[in-house]
DNA sequence: TCAAAAGGCGCGCCCGAGGCT
DNA sequence: CAGCCTCGGGCGCGCCTTTTG
């Protein structure tokens, strides 16, 4: 017996069950509670007062077979630890929310073969997909694209919804901030492989290094993850730079801690910028100087391309709208974390 | 035409499709594939090989219609805000994939109504849900208990799976940390109103101290947030407290940027201790000493509970197991933000 | 012992019948 | 009698499960 008879007895109350107690059809039932319009009001008053006392609430299951709508977006992220995706959750999640969607949060593992199989399922269960920081190569994406509606964050392709966090922008200012303080020698803390955030970070601070005569350098690429910031910190000292620039807070963060254990004066010996202004950069010790970017904005603009994609009908219009796309300021925010270089080192 | 035929032109292809391709009946194929042991090895083969060959994935709404099983469980939050559910959300996300379920998380905005009235469409769309900090009544709780799985995290309730985390207890040696530094007025900064462990930590701090002589006044209720920071350290420094225990670190961390502004020293003037020991205890300034409760153990805990309970045979098992429960210990963590109080005051 | 056939699962949508103005 | 509003019937969605050969 499949049927799920818990305790009451019965089994959830299905739109026969309405339309047996208040005497219409089914399809009547179903109108009446998805299109109140296209119905008598004295019948639809009738149909919601035999809902009520049923306690009637629709098979989203059932629902989504038959309309090929789930009520349902998934929001991929590499990593549910990383602090940054907290914003774009929390951002997503609000404006789902007001839809009346639910939010299916699903963790990549910073893997693109995860990221590519999950999708796979995932496709037929949900409206749509946010992709944080997505690892998938190009033509993946697009085919992908072709049969899903898909918005990407910081990871921005003509055709795709996407949102971009402009950092590069914030990165500059960052190198202008610090080469004004004194520096000339600065080390880019590099993130993961593959990442494109990363690739435009690094190259916004070259840029910037090099026209206004500072020297710059990278270190080998570190997960972004608080525990990176040992070996980051330690990577940077052997160098002789006077400042450093981190792929975002988490490494910066975690670089503070490993700094502080090797008795590293920041910002006398070391001026640290960190990336996102996420949840701790303001009150961490010292507070941290990094690029604020407009986290939990992005989190919403995205979910609304995606639902504007979406709602104009279901997955048969995937692939059809153009993409709009958003581009979002940052600034840089000093705090402590940064100063002038002690004269001799 | 109801078919999403989105870029490829053919619309996603069913049992019907790799049926066909196989040369066997439909239902020939379900088992091939979900039971593989029930059918023969020269067929499965051939099964499975046209699956492969036509990209086959299963539509998991009609799954869901026909078995009762959605392959998703709900984690309720009762605000994504809030770094304590990080751990959890991260715990139960690890536990959840290798189980090959996926999370649906949702934000009952601190609400029992919105919390209940999303529980009753999630009801449907899920095989069950961890319910963190739930504001639900005693008779609502058990009266969902009996028609879905339910695992409670700080939330016992006899005859349902629960994992608490021992606070109390920590908050206990809080208490005694605090009077062996020569406290003896102590202010506990209350949580939100409803919650069950705002009541449990308070009565814990209130029978340590009155066991070992010290006075102990109870704030008015704050939100779990970060701003009720500014509000609750104001409350503090009206009394002639010498230390304060937090409802939670959210709390303490926002007192600490308050007391800052105010020129309040922390620990000299005001020692505080929080709880939970969140993302940014440790690097806040000072490091905030605090009740340490394994959280992300915790968010693990319950999502093997949950899937123990459910796996035995979909929502037709729900309310029958007893419901195991665990509790998790808890300890106080030392850092900088509790100290001696000043002599004079 | 295995595979084919058929009957749901619950809901959305299309089409057409009937009543009323 | 034409036209509109309202409702009922029936099919299809894709899969699982049981029964039958």
């Amino acid at each position: 017996m499949p049927g799920p008879t818990p305790t009451g007895g019965s089994r959830p109350t299905t739109l026969a069950d309405v339309a047996a107690r208040a005497g219409v059809a089914v399809s009547t039932v179903s109108r009446a509670l998805s299109n109140p319009t296209r119905v008598n009001v004295r019948t639809r008053e009738r149909v919601e007062q035999a809902a009520r006392e049923l306690d009637y609430t629709a098979n989203p299951s059932a629902r989504a077979l038959s309309s090929g709508r789930t009520g349902a977006v998934a929001v991929l992220v590499s990593d549910v630890t990383n602090p940054f995706y907290f914003d774009i959750i929390r951002g997503s999640q609000q404006q789902l929310k007001n839809a009346g969607v639910t939010q299916l949060l699903v963790d990549t593992e910073e893997s693109a073969e995860v990221e590519a199989s999950l999708l796979a399922t995932l496709q037929r269960s949900c409206d749509g997909a946010i992709l944080t920081s997505t690892r998938l190569s190009d033509s993946r994406l697009d085919q992908l694209a072709a049969s899903m509606n898909l918005v990407t964050i910081n990871r921005p392709r003509r055709g795709i919804g996407s949102v971009v966090l402009d950092t590069a922008q914030g990165m500059e200012q960052a190198v202008e901030h610090l080469v004004s303080l004194g520096h000339r020698r600065i080390v880019y803390v590099s993130g993961p492989k593959g990442s494109w955030s990363n690739e435009r970070r690094w190259r916004a601070v070259h840029r910037a290094a090099r026209r206004l005569g500072a020297d710059v350098v990278r270190t080998r690429d570190f997960p972004p993850r608080s525990d990176s910031g040992t070996g980051a910190a330690d990577a940077v000292l052997n160098t002789r730079a006077t400042a450093c620039i981190a792929y975002n807070d988490v490494v910066a963060i975690g670089m503070l801690a490993r700094l502080a254990e090797r008795g590293v004066a920041v910002p006398e010996d070391l001026s640290v910028v960190g990336c996102d202004d996420i949840f701790g950069a303001d009150f961490c010790h010292p507070p941290l100087t990094t690029v604020t970017a407009p986290v939990e904005h992005a989190g919403r603009v995205a979910t609304s391309i995606l639902l504007s994609g979406s709602a104009s009908g279901g997955p048969a219009t995937a692939g059809r709208t153009p993409g709009s796309s958003a581009v979002l300021p940052t600034h840089l925010t000093v705090r402590r974390s940064t100063g002038a270089p002690r004269a001799a080192r």
